[in-house]
RNA sequence: GGAUGGAUUCCCGAGUGGCCAAAGGGGACAGACUGUAAAUCUGCUGCAAAUUGCUUCGGUGGUUCGAAUCCACCUCCAUCCA
């Protein structure tokens, strides 16, 4: 007797083609989409994330799109928080959701319920400890660290100051390590009836069709999407601006790249980035892979085989 | 035809007698990630029976105990003079 409720995502690296069989499946099992993508969450950024387009959706309801100005700060833990208050509205109206997006780390978040713990944003001490770090360098704060969580300063490279800080933060906040927090919180399961499906394909195909969709978005008008964006005073210390292909832009816009320099960088940081969601999903428990040339590129072989794994399952069955 | 400069490991590029399988950068590949995640960071990159052995620095031959580094000739490229 299962009483978890059911929840499908659809991930896999970006341009794979998650979004065009995500409505498919969506129409098939009765879904409505909840994207865990951090860029398509902001208004405005269109072309360069890549947004699925009204007449795409066929009527599918998408939740978490557009649904933050580009000023705000989308986060793991808002976008959580959106997330389930989404998956509460499905539950009751009788659908099923389906998290489709590419950011790993907001979907795990969701699929485990991972606790973060202290709510408010703190950004005081994040940007006293920033402001420590220019000052005397990540080496002390590393340090500083060391003394408080050795087992996190182990884990943590002393260059990813990013990760030391928030460290530290933690610590500061909660009056524990964080390397305990995140011991706990691993050993989460999850709460729902779910299937974890990976779209991926061969890496040669994958980085040719991400060339081709850099070319796309130039030609779809991405230069005057960020034109637009930096005319509405949107700039570059903006969590949204640092979205692929945003920053690049900004920087050409700027004078400090050429376009030549700015599409070369897009075209290849994005590759970077399929790697390494790619990395992650291959860490994620109990992940179904779905790659491509298995099923000849067919959205409907692969659809059918979704359909089998979450009968098979029992997923669908409520 | 002549003069000069150059040819280095996937790419760019340093190296001018031993400490060189060869700096550095890029790319590729691999990985970490628990409140910035399209972010941030790490490792690795000639071959192998791998604390050693083998093959590499345009080609061939030579000098030397020892050459990517010196010499000769050759091939190709660049610039200049005819």
């Amino acid at each position: 007797m299962n009483t978890k409720k059911p929840l499908v995502i659809l991930t896999g690296p970006t341009a794979v083609g998650k979004t065009a069989l995500s409505v498919k499946l969506a129409k098939q099992i009765g879904g409505e989409i909840i994207s865990a993508d951090s860029m398509q969450v902001y208004q405005y950024m269109d072309i360069g994330s890549a947004k699925i387009m009204p007449e795409e959706t066929e009527g599918i309801p998408h939740h978490l799109i557009d649904v933050l100005d580009p000023s705000e700060e989308c986060n793991v833990v808002t976008f959580q928080r959106m997330a389930k208050e989404c998956l509460k509205g499905i539950y009751e109206r009788g659908k099923i959701p389906v998290v489709v997006g590419g950011t790993g780390f907001y979907i795990q978040a969701l699929l485990y319920d991972i606790d973060f713990e202290a709510e408010e944003d703190n950004t005081e001490i994040r940007s006293l400890l920033e402001q420590t770090s220019k000052e005397k360098g990540v080496h002390f704060l590393h340090e500083q660290l060391k003394a408080v969580d050795p087992v996190a300063a182990e884990e943590i490279h002393e260059n990813n100051v990013k990760r030391v800080i928030r460290a530290l933060e933690f610590y500061q906040l909660n009056g524990f390590p964080i390397s305990q927090h995140n011991q706990e919180q691993r050993e989460k399961e999850t709460a729902y009836s779910s299937c974890y499906f990976v779209l991926n394909d061969d890496r040669a195909k994958l980085y040719e069709r991400i060339d081709l969709r850099v070319d796309k978005m130039l030609s779809q008008g991405l230069l005057e999407e960020v034109k637009k964006l930096k005319a509405m005073g949107y700039h570059k210390n903006m969590v949204s601006m640092q979205g692929l292909g945003y920053k690049e832009i900004l920087s050409y816009l700027d004078g400090e790249l050429s376009l030549e320099e700015a599409i070369y960088l897009i075209k290849r940081d994005s590759r970077h980035f399929a790697k390494r969601q790619i990395t992650w999903f291959k860490r994620e428990k109990e992940v179904v892979w779905i790659e491509k040339p298995l099923f000849d590129y067919d959205d409907d072989k692969i659809l059918t085989f979704i359909l089998e794994t979450l009968n098979e399952k029992g997923i669908l069955q409520q």
